[in-house]
DNA sequence: ATTATCTATAGATCTATAGATAATGC
DNA sequence: ATTATCTATAGATCTATAGATAATGC
């Protein structure tokens, strides 16, 4: 390795391939496709994805609308990762948290819930609003679909598990389940609302609700 | 009063003023402008604000597209009174609640939890989903955000008059008041994504989770 | 030669207005 | 005459492609 190695796709140092941009920026460390996929992540989600241009998303990655098109299809290739690489890393930690079978439920829950709110709204840029955004039931995002439910599913795994949840009828234990899920969503709302609240406080009140709504 | 007398502004019988329409429905019973304001609700629940054309909201109330600004200003009007419509009544039934000082704080919260609850879900076009788009944040609509605002204020009002509430100090109430609100927000997106279960028996569940989570 | 970018633009919208038209009302 | 509608369209987008260009790599 000679003194030009970089790390792939990054643009760590001066001289790069190709024509040089029009407008000339800082370097921010980030590939251009995760500078695509950052600005999407903050114009979706203030602005909506239905709202949002590539030419806005361009511009703000810092080149112009058409280069977009060497990285990305188009906008919806942008939300279509946004959205997954938002579910994942919850649904990783709620697969350790299922195989921890010696730790109470009760306790992989509080922790499931405080989890996922700081990774939802513990971000620079709100992501969980992603979820709310009406375009996201398409079709097209079936993938997310199927990794969100495999999460509420792990949810309803936990409260079943529970003391209190152990005793539920199929149809209540739905609808804890839903409740609960319900909570961790609607908190996504009340943090765009006021995203200087810090977002740890707030994911340890939510887990402690989300208790209480499952009836522990 | 002859015979020839109607409602004003409804089509209610045959021979009406002005060209025909181009395309003859059934006559819906409503008049032009909320046959608008209806296919603007259920476009902008399912599709979204930015996603919704002109065209599609006009063509779904039975008119051609140009026909729509002899009755709105454009898009913005639309979305403006059914924001508005929808959180009215919730704010009346809030008010009427708290002048009730003869029956417990926790009676009425669980109340106004439930018929927010009913009258966000319980419409035909879940016009609840209209609070989460985006859009919504915009200067545009700050009348629905004033509104909003003194609707959740009576939430904390009826929170800090329980008597688990009375004693909290100033955060640790509006972050409940949070965590309730955020609770009734989120429900709107658990309907929306399974529309079949009955409002009612939803409304009354979450009414019991969100006076766990104001801890009673 | 390869690559990352640019500029230019065709084609497809979408909004809002202008002006025509087909009813009823008087 | 008044009204509610229509058709037509100008002007303003927005997306995605074609083809040119300005770097580095060999």
């Amino acid at each position: 390795m000679g003194p030009c190695a970089t790390i792939e796709g990054m643009g760590t140092s001066g001289r790069r391939v190709g024509r040089p941009r029009a407008e000339r920026r800082p370097d921010s460390g980030l590939s251009a496709r995760d500078e695509l996929l950052a600005a999407a992540a903050e114009l979706f989600t203030t602005r909506g994805y239905a709202a949002t241009t590539t030419r806005a998303v361009a511009e703000r990655a810092g080149m112009r609308q058409a280069s977009m098109y060497h990285y990305v299809s188009g906008k919806e290739e942008l939300l279509a990762e946004l959205l997954e690489s938002t579910v994942t890393p919850s649904l990783a930690f709620a697969r350790e948290l299922l195989a921890e079978d010696r730790t109470p439920a009760e306790d992989r829950l509080w922790d499931l819930c405080r989890t996922d709110v700081q990774l939802l709204c513990g971000g620079p840029h709100n992501l969980g609003g992603l979820y709310l955004l009406p375009e996201v039931r398409a079709e097209r995002f079936a993938g997310f679909h199927a990794v969100r439910a495999e999460l509420k599913d792990a949810y309803r795994q936990l409260i079943a598990a529970t003391e209190a949840g152990g005793a539920l009828a199929k149809s209540e234990l739905d609808l804890r389940t839903d409740l609960v899920f319900g909570l961790i969503e609607g908190v996504i709302l009340v943090h765009r609302s006021d995203p200087e609240r810090p977002a740890s406080a707030f994911a340890e009140a939510t887990a402690d609700a989300a208790l209480r709504i499952a009836g522990i």
